[in-house]
DNA sequence: GCTTCTGATAAGTCAAATTGATTAAAAGTC
DNA sequence: GACTTTTAATCAATTTGACTTATCAGAAGC
């Protein structure tokens, strides 16, 4: 015989609560129908998960192996429902997202319309941070999904490339290098290069560059977000790496001159990640190709 | 809301049999009680899961994804009845035990009477087989545990060590290492080496030491079994190495003897195998104790 | 000693799964 | 072309079993 998904339920509520009465209450059902439940589950499965002491219940080790199996079956469950939800109609329900500071000013305004044209019945939440953040935010289940680079370090989570995001270098208008048309990593050399603070991915990615470039970064100087380092750069105060995706907006700071690099340029890799359980992958992928910018342009 | 297990064991019978009145006789209810299950199901998950033609029953392709995961919730919770029932009372039942034809002999005469005295409620059932064709069994479910050495190629299943099972030197009693104590390597050089046929896992092994120790297998001979390969070795055909567990039986053989390496020895590792995903897993590693020679010794 | 927790028990209720009989449609058979 | 067979759906009747309320017995706190 099998024990049914109910009878799993009120398992793990009495597990989690160590009450009857609690998980009773948690579970909308009459402290007698639950411990009818929970003895005909020990009488089935042959072995006694709670050890009730007329005052205080306490789980048995071997329950607490059978909860553990249980929480995974209940987790199964709400993925099948919710699946069969996201393919019955996909893109709808809350979806909460999760974006780093260095896409979303940029990337978002232009999204966020098209999604509520293409899907209105999708309710975006939207939570900006850079990417150790988010990333425990997903997995702790308060995210459903990121935007990010993957270039960073991302344990635990699956992910799907969007578009690359080439560098490219702003400096004030009065530079020297301001007039050419394309630039060498080598032609950084000698330039104070300013950076973001500690924490944003961009910041590590600018670093690898300089690293190959052999060009160090500046001291004593380092923005909390990328419109700051950009009005410093105006300023005179040295050059920086810009990610395409920023200059239509950044670059129209005065006294701004933005050059590409020659191919092959240095860049960073937009996209999506999501946990490897969530039934909602095949959802996110549909939602990815309004992200990328040959269908934004159209 | 939440489907049920029954309702999923409907529909992953559906599928499998294409048809609901073979379905309903699977699972021994009637075919309008299965087709109202089924009927709730849709409603509840908001989809057509099958297309009913009226003569033939063709599964959606939403219905393929859903079947899938209900597939692996079914097994999960075949799993916990079975981790229940291994709890309440360990080594019961019917146990499908793979071993390899370079163990069985050696190690089973003394170990199945150990396991009939010591768990008399469990069954066990034997199949002798070399370590490809056991895994293949081990994974498609027809074996439940392995007994085999570590040291082959085992892919997609979990292991746990025994012992060590040290290589000795078999040759005729007339050779002229017969009256050392103890063997180098190097004392190998310029013997003729007699090994197994392709397939069994020893004979890699040994090809492995011989590898080390600088000397080549003997052409046009490869013998099938353990016992023919000892023989060969009393006849003066070569010399041989033998796994210290069947020292004690083929070493009786007239015109033989046996010569172990020093310090330190090669060796092959005994150990148990099973499926990741087996809920029997501390029950194995229970049985796996009545293996260790330490424990057949006293 | 009283109250107030706890979970177990008993009896009755009610929703829902199931059954058997039946229907409608499609496909094969003669 | 009429007949048989087989399909899944429908309907009414039945049974099952999860659920409720009311109650009990033991343990702890005041």
């Amino acid at each position: 015989m099998q024990p049914t998904l109910r009878q799993l339920e009120y398992l793990v509520a009495v597990a989690d609560r160590g009450s009857f009465h609690a998980a009773a209450r948690a579970c909308h059902v009459s402290q007698p129908g639950l411990s009818a439940q929970i003895q005909q589950l020990e009488g089935l499965l042959g072995l006694r998960l709670f050890e009730r002491n007329r005052r205080r219940v306490l789980i048995t080790a071997e329950g607490e192996q059978i909860v553990q199996r249980a929480r995974e079956l209940l987790a199964g469950a709400a993925h099948l429902v919710e699946a069969a939800r996201v393919l019955s109609a996909p893109l709808t329900g809350r979806l909460r997202l999760g974006v780093i500071p260095t896409i979303a000013p940029y990337l978002l305004p232009q999204l966020l319309p098209r999604v509520r044209e293409r899907y209105p019945a999708l309710r975006v939440e939207l939570r900006e941070g850079q990417t150790a953040e988010l990333v425990a935010l997903l997995l702790r289940g308060e995210l459903d999904l990121l935007l990010l680079a993957l270039e960073a370090r991302l344990a635990g989570v699956e992910s799907s490339a969007l578009f690359r995001d080439e560098f490219a270098v702003a400096m004030p208008a009065s530079h020297p290098l301001a007039a050419r048309k394309r630039l060498a990593d080598s032609d950084l050399a000698g330039e104070s290069i300013l950076l973001l603070e500690d924490g944003h991915c961009l910041r590590d990615q600018a670093l690898a560059v300089c690293d190959q470039a052999g060009v160090e970064e500046a001291a004593n100087f380092r923005a909390s977000s990328l419109p700051t380092l950009v009005q410093m750069v105006a300023a005179g105060s040295g050059v920086t790496l810009l990610p395409s995706l920023a200059v239509a907006v950044e670059a129209r700071a005065a006294n701004l001159a933005v050059v590409a690099f020659r191919d092959p340029a240095p860049y960073r890799t937009i996209g999506l990640a999501w946990r490897p359980t969530s039934p909602r992958a095949d959802e996110f992928r549909l939602l990815g190709e309004l992200m990328i910018p040959s269908h934004r342009a159209d």
